[in-house]
DNA sequence: GACTGGGCGCTTTTT
DNA sequence: GCGCCCAGTC
């Protein structure tokens, strides 16, 4: 078991290596949610589920969030999307049931259950599962004694990489699984633990001799990737969490560079820099620029890189990031086809039941809901039945119903031909193309449009040329579970430079590694200081660190824009901890004043007129002065310098 | 019912 | 700097 697609693919490359293909494919690798689909498919009648369930990613989720709070008349100002979405997912996470939540009698944890209660009920009525439900139904399904009992006649061995980051519904399939035989073998370490934030739980780990008494340990401390700089960087940094194992990591390499800082004026130069630096260091090393990777924080930053990049004709791979499944052309051609897949599937049909536009607005959709909701039926049966309903127009009614005969004469015609050409079909029987053209004058623009589609085209093609199972529903299920990789022939191209987040890049190593951004509200971020959560930020950053094997870089800049606006911005804390200083207490006063909730000490000079629009901004403002002098202007300190 | 323009809020990380 | 939502207009 793993966490990611990535680490599943690395894992089955390396057993292939040691025991040969073939007897590898009799093992079963892969991330803990691909096992669960697999076995939800196979007993879905057991779990409860219609074995054609469909799998929703996370903007589906965000939609399902949005008409959950509307049945609930709940103004979204009160309750954010959003922050439900991630909110309810934790507590899936962590096994808690609305029931459970209900039962603490907090006001506001009643309103969130019956939000949590409205939104599984929506996903329910769409035949869908949340990335979460799949391990939650995978749980429920092995607390029947048979299945449970086959599952570990089938699986005598289990073995769980990364194991610090195993979430509540995870640990209880292991330890179901696992207990009878105790053969169970996990690899982790609390130090890494970066997934608190989705319910990972490092107790688990922690208790790993509990839970199997025969447990054997051993401690792995000797590093054999990085050089003992590096490795007495990383050391320094994690040193100051205070609630870990305690152990220090040895270095088996040769002494190397000193890690490097560079601290410059903005991101353009931050960019400018990294890349330049690159450059010349894969000329004066000959080798290939897989060899180097740029880690950074959020989505966001990899933007002024990958231009510079392009400008410079270097060749990158960005994982992460901006997803081209976050288009919204493939949205629409995803949800047709999942509709096709599973056409009780209404976060799709509401998606595309109006695109291109034919005559159903936003007002049937919400009557046709209404309807449905008060006669519990689904959406398709009200649109069948509508004659019967006055509140719909008959023109509505005879718009949706040509349009479930489309898909359903389309979802008819699935067994004639092979995945490419259905779906090629599907795309031109909706009229995609001439929708584009309606909403897109300008030429360019529209073939970019275009070109999306082209590549669920192409999509489909590699699918049904590698898969082993060509179907539509399993092309769905790959593209929603794996919806980050991209092919796997870039990855292990060792001519491209790889640009990923730092949470994307635990379990792999690079030869040189640049870490940019590293500043205060960035790494640790803004919403980690205000919550005062900055250790996971800090095993971030040392996750981060110990990627590098022979040479690590650090950059940060002066200022930065944010939200369109630029403002002066610190360097991280970590910084300081690296080079075993103690960071200045004025730059964690700073932070907490910046980031924090409230300031440390009351308001003295402003209480005129604040602008009544936004004062927190206004204070905001104020309140960063350029940098402080005694930062920037630190000797040898952090502008240029080395370690 | 579709379209357009202006205002608003937000940007952590992933399966 | 972006996308989303809403209100107003055709």
């Amino acid at each position: 078991m793993t966490f990611t697609n990535k680490a599943a693919g690395e894992m089955k490359e390396r057993i292939a290596k040691l025991v040969g293909k073939r007897s590898a494919k009799e093992l079963t690798v892969g991330t803990f949610h691909s096992f669960c689909v697999r076995s939800l498919r196979k007993h879905a009648e057991k779990a409860g589920l219609r074995s054609g369930f469909g799998i929703c990613d996370s903007d589906d989720q965000l939609m399902a969030m949005k008409q959950a709070l509307r049945d609930l008349q709940i103004p979204d100002t009160d309750l954010q999307p959003n922050v439900c979405v991630s909110q309810i997912s934790l507590l899936k996470n962590r096994l808690i049931t609305p029931r459970a939540l209900r039962a603490s009698g907090d006001k506001h944890d009643i309103r969130m259950s019956d939000v949590f209660e409205r939104y599984n009920q929506g996903l329910r009525a769409s035949g869908v599962l949340d990335f979460d439900d799949l391990l939650l139904y995978m749980v429920k399904l092995i607390e029947d004694p048979d299945i449970l009992t086959a599952f570990r006649k089938q699986y005598r061995y289990l073995f769980v990489d990364e194991y610090q980051d195993t979430n509540g519904p995870q640990y209880e399939i292991v330890r179901q699984i696992g207990t009878k035989h105790q053969n169970v073998c996990v690899v982790g370490d609390d130090d890494q633990s970066i997934y608190g934030w989705r319910g990972a739980d490092v107790s688990k780990i922690l208790n790993f001799e509990k839970d199997f008494a025969k447990a054997t340990v051993v401690r792995l401390e000797m590093n054999y990737r990085s050089t003992p700089e590096i490795i007495a960087g990383a050391n320094a940094v994690i040193r100051n969490n205070r609630q870990r194992h305690d152990k220090a990591l040895r270095s088996a390499a040769k002494s190397g560079e000193p890690i490097n800082v560079q601290r410059l004026d903005d991101e353009e130069s931050e960019a400018l820099f990294v890349v330049e630096d690159i450059k010349q260091r894969q000329w004066e090393s000959k080798c290939g620029y897989g060899q180097f990777a740029i880690l950074f924080r959020t989505a966001v930053q990899p933007r002024l890189f990958e231009m510079r990049l392009r400008s410079e004709g270097i060749p990158y791979n960005l994982v992460g990031g901006m997803s081209f499944f976050d288009r919204k052309e493939v949205r629409d051609i995803l949800s047709f086809l999942k509709l096709v897949a599973n056409p009780a599937d209404e976060l799709s049909l509401l998606r595309v039941i109006n695109t291109p536009p034919r005559g159903i607005g936003a007002t049937s959709v919400e009557r046709m809901l209404a309807v449905a909701m008060e006669t519990r039926s689904s959406l398709p049966e009200v649109i069948r039945s509508g004659e019967a309903h006055t509140t719909i127009k008959p023109s509505v009614v005879n718009a949706g119903g040509r349009f479930l005969d489309t898909m359903d004469s389309l979802r008819a015609s699935l067994e004639e031909s092979d995945l490419v050409t259905f779906v090629k079909r599907l795309i031109r029987v909706v009229g995609y193309e001439t929708e584009l053209q309606r909403c897109y004058k300008d030429k360019a623009t529209r073939a970019k449009r275009w070109e999306a589609v082209t590549e669920i085209m192409n999509m489909a093609e590699i699918h049904q040329r590698k898969s082993s199972d060509p179907s539509l529903q399993r092309f769905l299920e790959d593209v929603t579970l794996n919806s980050n990789e991209e092919d796997d022939k870039d990855v292990t191209d060792s001519h491209r430079l790889t640009m990923m987040t730092l949470h994307s890049a635990k379990g792999l190593e690079f030869g040189e590694v640049y870490i940019v951004g590293v500043e205060e509200g960035l790494i640790p971020h803004a919403k980690t200081i205000k919550e005062k959560d900055v250790d996971e930020e800090r095993r971030l950053a040392y996750v981060g660190i110990t990627r590098a094997e022979r040479r690590l870089t650090l950059s940060c800049v002066k200022s930065r824009a944010r939200r369109g606006q630029r403002a002066a911005v610190l360097p991280s804390r970590f910084i300081y901890e690296m080079r075993g200083k103690d960071t200045p207490q004025e730059l964690i006063d700073r932070a907490e004043l910046e980031f924090g909730d409230r300031p440390p000490e009351a308001k003295p000079a402003q209480k005129k007129k604040s602008g009544k629009k936004s004062p927190r901004k206004a204070t905001r403002k104020k309140k960063i002065p350029k940098v402080p002098p005694s930062h920037t202007h630190q000797g040898r300190g952090l502008t240029g310098g080395s370690i």
